[in-house]
DNA sequence: CGCGAATGTAATAGACTATAACTTAAAGCC
DNA sequence: GGCTTTAAGTTATAGTCTATTACATTCGCG
């Protein structure tokens, strides 16, 4: 078994591991023009396979593109992973943060397959997709550092999640520039990260105090 | 002029005002699935013309993806000027975060198309696409009823109008089921609105006191 | 070794974008 | 009012892409 990841070999007939190249070659061209980007065909021509061959490994178009999107999130998940394993300064959430808007702006067109195709939205409870969304998420979640108080630390990790998500929307639709320019988008990320420790904090103390009345 | 915007009589060659046509029923298509759902082909049968007949009117799919996308922004611009305008207990902003909101969640392959699409940020400055985004988002500084101290109302607008966009592209992706769904997406995005409120207020005293100190 | 399953190929149908050459009717001009 | 120009539509056609069908090859297992 063959595991090269580039174009078949002439002379033989099994590319050997067609499956993850095409996933591979795919996300390669989506990084910029997203789901459009990808084309079977193309694809096909690429790792010098024939263009049916590609329908062994994936139903059809939308298959590949969810394969494609669950890769995609289980990369995020390593990044923010050695983002916040990486000893610093800063703090676990902020570096979370700040690799989420590099991420989205760098690989955008991968970021809106996994945040804002009908893909994601489609993909059902228990799919391979969905448990890398999920996957990722309790990275947020991790990162808070916070002890498990009620649901109020899903809701931070939903809240900061989003707000990233929105930053780097923005970014995308050239929001950042004009009057607007002055806050950075990094300043922003900052801002909510900020933002989160502070309802954090509150919300521990809180929590802490009415235990203590309760005992 | 005949302005009827559906089907082209069949004893008629000129449809009358087929650019407005297409653009309306291309954004009635778009709906649910997004730029993908919408196809010149299908939308020229629609509407009883010929199948290259769209190109009189857009250069390519493309320019026809920006004057719909553009009509969209349009369109939620005037629903946010109509719920703020609406008398409520509630604020303007959180007037405007949840109609933003319920857009975004009900109408959510136009929203994709507005915020997460390469047609948006491929707008050049100064296309009708490029200033129907300035003008929704000059209504978000609108709604914070603030005045213009720096410019640290457009970084407040920001915020808010990121955090929004987050919030429903995490909703699209499933992320308020499961242990996270005690958090409703209203009430986050209340929170938001709050937290944007209370930073305003700090800041408008502070730039008012600063002032009075210089003077 | 041989057989079945997995994986590839060639041929082809059908949807879609887009262009070229031609046709119709609407609008402006004397 | 007829003539001309042009906007807006038509048919025909090329080219790209998805997807299926029927056939070919190789891998791996008994």
């Amino acid at each position: 078994m063959r595991s090269q990841l580039a174009r078949k070999p002439h002379n033989t007939y099994h590319h050997g591991d067609l499956r993850d190249a095409l996933i591979k070659v795919a996300l390669r061209e989506a990084e910029q023009g997203g789901a459009e980007a990808i084309s079977i065909k193309a694809l096909a021509k690429q790792l010098g396979v024939s263009q049916p061959a590609p329908y062994r490994h994936f139903a059809d178009r939308e298959a590949l593109l969810a394969a494609v999107t669950a890769k995609a999130f289980r990369q995020l998940s390593a990044i923010l992973r050695e983002a916040m394993a990486k000893p610093s300064k800063q703090s676990k959430l902020s570096r979370l943060a700040q690799a989420t808007l590099d991420f989205g702006l760098r690989r955008n067109g991968i970021y809106r397959l996994m945040f804002a195709s009908r893909t994601v939205s489609c993909a059902a409870k228990g799919s391979e997709l969905h448990e890398a969304t999920r996957d990722t998420f309790s990275l947020v979640i991790e990162a808070l550092e916070a002890p498990a108080v009620g649901y109020l630390r899903e809701r931070q990790a939903l809240k900061i999640w989003a707000a990233l998500h929105g930053v780097v929307m923005l970014a995308e639709q050239g929001l950042f520039t004009g009057e607007a320019a002055h806050a950075t988008r990094e300043e922003l990320v900052e801002d909510f990260v900020n933002e989160t420790k502070a309802a954090l904090a509150v919300a521990i103390k809180d929590a802490q105090r009415r235990k203590k009345a309760g005992a």
